[in-house]
DNA sequence: TAAAAGATTCAAATTAATATGAAATGGTAA
DNA sequence: TTACCATTTCATATTAATTTGAATCTTTTA
């Protein structure tokens, strides 16, 4: 549709046919304008999914106890002994990193031993990967 | 050093050098004990960094901008037409996304045009990596 | 140079995440 | 079964992140 020359007052620029500049307005029409924008954009569930993966990974506590047990299968006690909080506290995290599947943990008589596992390490990978 | 077979009463777990569970402490003592354990965490400084940069993507709005952005540069105004947010909330989230280096915007006449960076289209990479 | 549009900043309000300490659970062994 | 240890759960307090709306800033154009 094009645009008349003639216009009693400029568009407002959220009407996104017009007003934006012109090689995003180019570069968005020949990508298939909005509706292919959107489209290239996840669902909102599985964006969601993501985010709360990103939350579980941001606290330093938390990558603490991630990269202790990538060196090796621990016990909480010994987490605690390396991360050095209230025993509450350190549930707390442990819960997160379990709910996102980071670790697992299992009950070896009087103690719950916890490992990394795959998914938790590829986690660490990409920390690393980004970090500088 | 050995363990006394006697001890009058249990000592408390934190202590680590005993009542741990044997192969947890087996394969600690292989690898150095708590002293190997912890050299092989990274520094505090480093695991705040890679909280910070975790925490920047652990949001479904930010996200939305990266992969937008990683479709093509965009103007402010046609971000908030995909997001549908108000102006400022956008912008603090920009911001978010800026201080970690993710996305860079460069002002083009009365438009800012934001790009994902390198940087930012690995974070979205390992996103993907760990997504379902 | 004044008005208008695009975008950011600021302070205050709201909501979400984390911390704390007491109480509960589950396993073990006397 | 009783006592004990390791760990988790719960309710509450605290702190941090996000949202909101008004004000500000920048650039362009009339």
């Amino acid at each position: 549709m094009p645009q008349t020359k003639t216009r009693s007052r400029p568009a407002k620029c959220c009407d996104v046919t017009r007003d934006i500049p012109d090689p995003v307005r180019d570069e968005l029409n020949k990508r298939g304008g909005m509706d292919g924008l959107l489209a290239r954009i996840p669902d909102p569930a599985s964006l969601y999914t993501s985010s709360r993966l990103a939350q579980a990974l941001a606290d330093p506590i938390r990558l603490t106890v991630m990269y202790a047990l990538h060196s090796q299968p621990l016990c909480v006690c010994v987490i605690k002994a390396v991360v050095q909080i209230a025993d509450s506290k350190l549930s707390y995290h442990l819960t997160i990193l379990k709910e996102q599947e980071f670790i697992v943990g299992e009950q070896q008589g009087n103690w719950i031993i916890y490992s990394i596992t795959d998914h938790g390490r590829q986690a660490l990978k990409c920390i690393e990967k980004m970090g500088v």
